[in-house]
DNA sequence: CTGAAAGCGCTAACAT
DNA sequence: ATGTTAGCGCTTTCAG
């Protein structure tokens, strides 16, 4: 049973044209109901289900958006997707998923393909925020929404979490609790997330008057290797600091690693605070604070604008959406010990 | 510039047929050289990529296949996921990815809509084993791999992993250590993994002739609640287990949860092994063993197997491929104190 | 309410 | 080596 009736088969079934199919299958009404009746029977009866790449050329739209990330290990992302998916589906979109590994070459693949394709938009986590190489997407009129990274060469809608203050939110925790000594273990400054969470624990430190001290400055990668780098060197320094920031999840997990070979006690020498919500963050102990970002209405958000824009192109402005990142404070950060 | 060439543009452009420029951009070879480079010429500068829709119409092939898992939240997936894209990249296919949310009826949307779609072959772990909502794929004599999960009514290339053996591993581990009041917190009975891994544990007692004590057997339901709510009831009991044995990740953290609320002491006073590799496994004190499962390698081995059928087809006897999981042995199960 | 027919953009068989 | 042409299966005027 390997033969795909098409609609030719229904219709000569039914005993009508393929007009009149095509009417039925995209529920356009105008036909009387035996009719409709008898060629429901028929598509029933042969198992017809229409073929997409014809209804495509025709329509010049397929009802499907491409998404885009760097990479779908980082658990981050599976949640975005979901949000994406739940919102599409409601619409009636389909979605289809490709991961880079942060390669801006296989990115730009990957887009071409979509484009060959025909989505009608893409959702992307690109792996290069410069974007020269999604300019074709562009230039095909295909919309873009660009989610927790943003992409410079042109503008596009973006939804993005808003880095600066859950950073600053952090630090003006611990600066909150008497920490003066508090170290950042930075993300790479060549992206918008690395720069702004420096950006927002600059903020703090200065808005409370504390200067910034370059030895509590270690740069990382958003890697695990280098936020358990970062935290040896902070350990090495003769005046340690009292609190530590963490600008990732993985950095934070390295950190943790860290800490505990040590021995430096966490909560209690040494306070901590990270951006991203791990896995084990309440499983340590002490449970770990957090800046936790909401990556279901990430989703949920960047289909919402990429539907809108689908819709009406380019009789929109564009948006740029700043969600805010909760700071969810648990057993990691104490009031600073005075020692006088 | 939202003009989208097609290959008669192209065509024109370079002063040949469109045929001849169809012919270059599938490589067939045949053109002479300053033809050929008169017509990539063209298509860089009229930006042209080729309808995907169109040439699928003609070749009936997509070189793309199609994903189905339950969860994409779970982290298992996006790992399966990684290495079916990995494999998928280097034969040239594209792989697009849904999830189910565990829901056959979304499953049977998704599948028609891949069926449109023209998918070359599916990789599903399907939500509903029994598989009837399958059929469609079948009849259409589009390939088929299933995943973890298999499907009862039909046959189809299957790759899973030794869930029985898996959890015998575990739990004769256990027993080899002196345990005897050994719990197992199992999955739903109605999928093959909830059934395998239990009937691992009991082959395990059985084999060294310890009696199965219902009261020591908690149905879960594969969510991190019910991994939860069973460790209580184990703790509830007069005669509490001296070790335990769950039946999935989820499960696992709900269990660990519990311990430490309970206060209930990991490794000393109660020993525990997981099914499946959690990100906390390696940071909890103590470390947690686990059953881990190959899931890159599943993934891999899902495409090659469906690769081979796409080329193939019917010439190609149905395979099942069994891999092992792997024991890790961390310091979450200790010797038995024996109290006399 | 229904049908006939013109393509959509491409590939491939057949000419030249 | 290159061009001509017949569809692939569908949607959508335009007629009836």
């Amino acid at each position: 049973m390997e033969y795909k009736p098409n609609i030719q088969d229904v219709a000569k079934l039914a005993n009508v044209s393929i007009a009149t199919v095509s009417r039925v299958i995209n529920n356009q009404g105008g036909v009387r109901k035996e009719t409709e009746e008898r060629i429901l029977k028929a598509i029933n009866e042969l198992g017809y289900i229409r073929n997409a790449a014809a209804r495509t050329m025709k329509r010049k739209e397929t009802n499907t958006i491409g998404v885009i990330v760097p990479d779908i290990k980082n658990p981050f992302f599976p949640l975005v997707m979901a949000g994406i998916e739940q919102k599409a589906r409601e619409k009636q979109y389909f979605t289809i998923l490709s991961s880079t590994n942060e390669s801006p070459i296989v990115e730009k693949e990957i887009v071409k393909n979509f484009i060959e394709r025909g989505v009608d938009g893409v959702i992307i986590t690109t792996a290069n925020e410069n974007g020269d190489h999604l300019k074709l997407l562009q230039e095909q009129g295909i919309p873009i929404v660009a989610v927790d990274r943003s992409i410079k060469s042109f503008e596009v809608d973006t939804v993005l979490v808003d880095n600066v203050k859950g950073a600053y939110q952090a630090v003006q925790h611990l600066i909150l609790q008497g920490h003066e000594k508090i170290a950042i273990i930075c993300g790479p400054q060549t992206t918008t997330p690395g720069r702004d969470r420096f950006l927002g624990y600059k903020k703090a430190l200065e808005n409370y008057n504390i200067p910034l001290d370059e030895r509590y400055v270690i740069q990382g990668d958003f890697g695990e290797q280098s936020g358990y780098l970062a935290t040896q060197k902070l350990f090495a320094l003769d005046d340690k600091p009292t609190a530590i920031f963490s600008s990732n999840n993985l950095m934070t997990i390295g950190c943790v690693k860290a800490l505990e070979e040590l021995n430096w006690k966490l909560g209690s020498e040494v306070s901590f605070i990270g951006f991203d919500d791990v896995d084990i963050a309440t499983f340590l102990n002490p449970k770990l604070s957090v800046v936790s970002r909401p990556m279901y209405a990430l989703g949920e958000i960047a289909f919402q604008l990429l539907h809108e824009r689908i819709c009406f192109k380019e009789n929109l402005p564009k948006r740029k959406y700043l969600l805010s990142p909760e700071l969810k404070i648990r057993q990691s950060c104490r009031l600073v010990k005075t020692l006088f």
